[in-house]
DNA sequence: CGAAATAGCGTAGCTCATACGCAATTACGG
DNA sequence: CCGTAATTGCGTATGAGCTACGCTATTTCG
């Protein structure tokens, strides 16, 4: 039997209950949750030991007892944070499938803007990410792609997620703490500063007035933005699959 | 006459210089390229305002006099760390263009890892920045895409690279503290937790062995997956050209 | 009922960012 | 040529954060 790295344990739940000794008054899921909702309220720089321990009434150091480090942590809310995927019917094809869990995936990053915000210490490992993986293959699962390219889709697919995610919250961001520099005045800074001789593309879409909102940041719009970058990548995939459609079953790797 | 954001006029070089007092011994782009020679080295956590002094010989607080915060230290060596954009040729299609842009996107983010960590302050206001987003736009020019369109398709791309670049990046990392948490050992760990029941798909992939591999983190494994990821969203890109416009799918300039 | 195991937590050490104030240096006005 | 104003260099100090260590309190097993 192999043994399993003590993170991925954890993840699952899976330790032995201690026999002896004082009862442990938390659970690492209390402690994960505390800190989700600290991160939910106030973003994921509130997100301290010492906070989350205020939080559930323990002091700082006795979360140590239930998390070997705040990495591990934010490992487990990076699971934790997860719903369950949303089910596919039964009679879809692979886009619409793809699509619902995309839109499903981005409430979720919605909901919860620190997200993406998480390092990235390994692969998917805890049982929701797992499950979500699970439902984006099953997604694929009636297309000629083989396996690895079904894999590099997801992956794919979940970068563009999380990057546009990423790009919306930080924008977000940067407008609470200086709403000055968005919208018009940005694109005034902008004709000050853009030589229509050396960036003359650039100073042609200012010129036509692309920036000139009264704010970059308008949620309707960037998810009409982020529609229309998921329907460009599934396109895409589609095309691929096309040309692969025809030559079944090549294995690569 | 409007004004102009002082974070922006920094990054343009737009200070007068002092006339009276004590000459600096420094400038904002020596902090800067000091600061990047540190992450080039030892990764964007070791970019301390104490390190980059010492690199510089200087104290920590003498900093603060050509930078206003260490936020504002990160915003410049956002801009300093690019490189020119390559020169688009002559008689290019847009799709190449974009391709060549793409790829020398990564190359730059390869030699600075920890670019894409590197929290995203507001719209790209730099000069490099700008001249980045200046080519990428120029290489869309003559497709019958709207300058929002335009904008929307770079906006796509350059989230797709970052958050491509960001993955690699921190698997990289992850790897480097905890190899025995990838390739095979987490194909193991995967094979003991996930239930064939209740995710069929995954556990078919990982059947598959598509995650037998000695590591996860391969790096020419990786640039094909990037190419065929990117090539991807271009075709969807252009299936939304050919949904557009007649013609011009795919002209000189 | 002791011994062993385990939780709670106070203390303290280390690293950071950065506010503040003073001394050193330089240019300009007279 | 000197005084004054401006400006840099930087020591000190504050406060926040992570976490190692070790002591004490609590609980269970033999």
């Amino acid at each position: 039997m192999t043994e399993m790295p003590a993170d991925i344990a954890l993840l699952w739940g899976l330790r032995e209950a201690p026999r002896r000794g004082r009862r442990p008054t938390l659970t690492a899921a209390d402690v994960t949750r505390a800190a989700i909702a600290v991160a939910d309220a106030e973003g994921l720089a509130a997100v301290s030991m010492a906070r989350v321990a205020a939080e559930l009434g323990n002091s700082t150091m006795a979360l140590y007892r239930y998390v070997k480090s705040k990495d591990e942590l934010l490992t487990l809310m990076s699971d934790a944070a997860l719903d369950d995927p949303p089910e596919l019917p039964a009679d879809g094809d692979w886009r619409s499938g793809i699509t619902l869990l995309a839109l499903g995936m981005l409430d979720v990053l919605r909901r919860h803007p620190w997200y993406v915000q998480l390092p990235v210490s390994g692969p998917p490992a805890g049982p929701r990410n797992l499950q979500w993986f699970d439902r984006l293959l099953t997604a694929l699962a009636d297309t000629p792609l083989d396996e690895g390219e079904q894999v590099g889709v997801v992956m794919g697919l979940l970068t563009f997620v999380h990057g546009e995610m990423r790009l919306r919250t930080e924008l977000a961001a940067g407008y609470r703490d200086n709403p000055e520099s968005f919208g018009r005045a940005y694109a005034a800074a902008l004709r000050q500063v853009v030589d229509p001789r050396s960036m003359p593309a650039l100073r042609r879409v200012v010129d036509a007035g692309v920036f000139d909102l009264d704010t970059l940041y308008d949620e309707p719009d960037l998810d009409a933005e982020f529609k229309a970058t998921l329907d460009r990548y599934l396109d895409g995939v589609a095309a691929h699959l096309e040309r692969r459609g025809q030559s079944m079953g090549g294995n690569s790797r």
